[in-house]
DNA sequence: TATGAATGAGATTTCATTCAT
DNA sequence: TATGAATGAAATCTCATTCAT
């Protein structure tokens, strides 16, 4: 009795299923998990899987579904909550956040999942697509738009901007995870990655300073 | 003689099988993929698959190398020659081929393999990061070191900066492709797609604008 | 309860797989024996077999294996307690045992597959050369150089001696195997093959005594 | 033109397929052989043996029967002409040549097949018992006959005195052939091998000993 | 005659799913 | 709930045989 309590407590075997799949899934893909690699995985008998999805592929959307919960419900700490600083700040504070999230290796999985077989699964692309894609740019495009507003960043399309830095951030997270295949990031690290595309960026948003200073237009006169 | 004209034209036979398996692959990855079907696609019997290629993996593996190479000859192809114009005209027309590159079919699918299944074949992934992602920073680095010494563009690390060209434009393509999940696409058009990438890239490589205000750096002075 | 016992006997379905390749390689060998007949022969399904044996091979060299441990357990018991009797009566008594053993159909069907496709695993004919070949023989010869110790059998290698009542014994046992084909041996019973080959070798193994003593001839003279 | 002349002699295509098909049946069986290896090894194209052999079964009967029928002839011409000797001398030359023929490769291929697959075959299972087996024991028996006539052999059934030294013989044979498995014969040539089996076989021939004393001999004389 | 690409039936092997316990 | 042996459909792969040239 009490030598079931030593184990490391007894976590609900849909949990442990799920863990499994994760791995398994995010190893060798839809197709190519074993049910029964993930039962061994779980340390549990294969019928048990049965007992709690209806069929391999509910246990994989399933999968994705609370992966993607998962990775959000975390990015949320992470991305955590934003003081009342410059734009440029809280734009600094929130990549760093995202940044950590898009290198988590749910995240990563995730993606593989995504760009890999979820054309065949429009609900969680949708899903993916809403939560994950559009609710990050929703929190940059909020900031941008503050930003631009108080002319800290120059007038442009917010949500546009916002999927830019996006851009940025997933490719680039990418590239980190495989960087043995790509030799321009091999010395950089994933911290100094990050900076880059955060300068580069904040280089795209600055105001056009000249502009509106007279004296720099006149200078063009005599 | 002539009658062997008539025949739909004798597309030699790898050809067709690779092309039959690139469609298969390309929708349901290499484990997903049944050589049945690329055997029904390429109207040729199962057995045939193996008079020229040993095996599954193999058959998927030469698909692979053979889309990425066809690919790459198309986009020499659309990218050119660039004229002898400024930097920003140069990287403008670049782009502007690129991005048909990247929105090809032929790259979609294989930047689907690559990032879902490439993980099992690191020479694939080798070839692919070299020949594909490495060779395209390549040609933008030199446009943008160009720039920066002509003075057309700021100081920055030009394989840095192409980089993050590389990485707006593929994502993008990549969100493009699912147009129908990414309601903020779904109204641009490709071509606007890539014009706000280029405008918003090109914002971020301006040279510095206190640089030529002689009046602005003197305003420090006093 | 009772009524576990009143199905056919639940024989382990180890064992079944076993029986049944038995029959089917020892029909048409390791190349022409069918799987899915030995899941019919064992009423089992296909991949039934392949919960207890990894492959075609694996099941069978493990049924050779089993089959020659079995042919031997049977042979030892056979074989049995030779009583402190004279060496030829010995020799006699292990020979009618052995002879029931060779002409088995267990032994039969090894041999068979010994010689047509143990050459394709040695580790398998090394052990039927050990365990088989060998130590029939050391059991003879065991006999043999008591025998000639004691002066009831002429001077001879006990091991060459054995050998050659092995290789009597083992080729006999082939052809009374395939009787239809050998006319000479169509009148005669197996015994009578035993005791023809007991007959002809204990000559062979008679002392000298009497030729060099001139003496001994004259012994008999009164 | 005389290009073709240099050529090893444009060896009749069905001799070619037959030298092939023995070598790969020899070594893998009926059904493990495979015809393209056969053409491989006759250099020649797949479909050609069909112009020769109706199918895989008859390429692999005649290749038997042709096998056979060559040994027969070697055997014959190794045999040769046995003079006018002593028996003894006479069944040591039989046995000499016979051994020879018994370790050919020819032999060794035929005797495999012959107990692995010729119960497939019935009459070239008849044929082998016929004109293999049954005619060596004839050459065998015609000389003990004699022997036995002459005095210098004891009183024994010929056939089976010859069916003696035919299993002594074959039996050995095939031991040889897998030398590196019976560590008895490791030190032994194949010679020596001979000679022992003709030693042992001539005791068991030699007329009873006491027989032949003064006496007994003298008793026939009156 | 000779070729060898093509075929397709049939073999081995895998694995999601079921079910008696 | 939980098990895991058993299933059998479906996948990969092999190879004897055919046939247009």
């Amino acid at each position: 009795m009490a030598a079931t309590l030593s184990v490391p407590i007894a976590e609900p075997k849909r949990k442990l299923l799920l863990d499994a799949a994760f791995h398994e899934f995010g190893e060798r893909g839809l197709a190519g998990g074993r049910l029964d690699d993930i039962a061994k995985r779980a340390n549990v008998a294969k019928g048990t899987i049965y007992l709690y999805f209806p069929n391999k592929e509910a246990l994989f959307h399933e999968m994705v579904r609370t992966t993607i919960i998962a990775a959000l419900e975390q990015a949320e700490t992470i991305v955590g909550h934003l003081e009342e600083d410059s734009a440029e700040t809280q734009l600094r504070t929130l990549t760093i956040g995202w940044w950590k999230f898009l290198r988590s290796e749910q995240f990563q999985v995730v993606q593989r999942l995504v760009l890999a077989e979820l054309h065949n699964f429009p609900d969680l692309m949708q899903f993916y697509a809403d939560e994950v894609i559009a609710r990050g740019r929703r929190l940059i495009s909020t900031i941008i738009a503050r930003g631009t507003m108080r002319g800290e960043f120059r007038e442009i399309d917010a949500d546009t901007a916002a999927r830019m830095l996006s851009a940025l951030s997933m490719m680039h997270s990418f590239w980190c995870g495989r960087r043995q295949f790509f030799p321009a990031l091999a010395n950089t690290s994933d911290d100094e990655v990050r900076n880059e595309i955060l300068d580069f960026y904040l280089r795209a948003l600055r105001p056009d300073a000249p502009d509106h200073s007279p004296a720099a237009s006149s200078r063009t006169l005599p």
